[in-house]
DNA sequence: CTGTATCCTAGCAGATACTG
DNA sequence: CAGTATCTGCTAGGATACAG
């Protein structure tokens, strides 16, 4: 596998920079992988959650709201198996288990950041195209 | 809803600086309506694909390996519905539709790349995890 | 406290056939 | 060419009960 790495810019602006990037073999579609771990519905917010020091499981099911005991395990669980989780036991009674966000994925906390500036901008605009869209169908 | 915008850090390296973003009053969570969005197994490449200029239906069948017909049309609808392509009709016989991204979509190129970037970084940590992971269950 | 085990449902997605 | 319609399976996710 080369090691082609080069600098990625700030922002596209225009479908000109779209282009440049293409043709400097940029492949921007992340691997299914990826997303289909931060893609489910509570993965990011266990990270975040978990990213400033170890949290217990019943302070991760008070915070994250809405949450089910079953999801909460499973997320807990394909999280730790990725690395983005580290799970420690304290063989106490009652028992005590702690999660802690790895280095690895505070990074991906970069990602997020550039993701939710997206959605901050764009926001409005997609709902209101939502809006028109439905309004066109229903007409 | 008060502009609280300070310029986004290039990279988060340790939990000190995870801290300050929070405490700055960071939220790294993208809302449900992006992931699921883009979370979806066809967008992302549907909105590659139509980044560089006007794409015609069967084109983008034809690019997408293994795309259904049936999820081409949803997903393309999913994506004119947000505002994230746009669709032209051309009344002719036979009938003739492009699709293309819109300024907004390509924008969303960045984030993209950011992820993508995270993900070449730390796919082969990942694996390597999910390997010792699987092994330690099996045992 | 930290989980499993079961049952259940809604929605994503594939396959196939049909249409203006 | 650019779709729609229908049937079907699969899996994410919720509700609830139980257990070490």
């Amino acid at each position: 596998m080369s090691q082609r790495h080069t600098a990625v810019p700030a922002e596209l602006r225009s479908r000109a920079d779209a282009d440049a990037l293409i043709d400097a073999g940029y492949c921007p579609i992340p691997p299914r992988e990826i997303l289909d771990t931060i893609g489910g519905k509570w993965a990011i917010q266990l990270i975040v959650a978990s990213a400033r020091g170890p949290m217990r499981f019943t302070e991760l099911e008070r915070l994250i709201e809405g949450i089910s005991r079953r999801m909460l395990t499973l997320t807990l669980r394909h999280l730790e198996r990725d690395g983005l989780l580290k799970r420690t036991v304290y063989p106490t009674v009652p028992p005590k288990v702690e999660y802690e966000a790895t280095p690895m994925a505070l990074e991906l906390y970069e990602a997020m950041l550039v993701l939710t500036n997206w959605s901050r901008r764009h926001s409005a605009c997609v709902a209101r195209s939502r809006e028109d869209y439905d309004a066109r169908q229903a007409s």
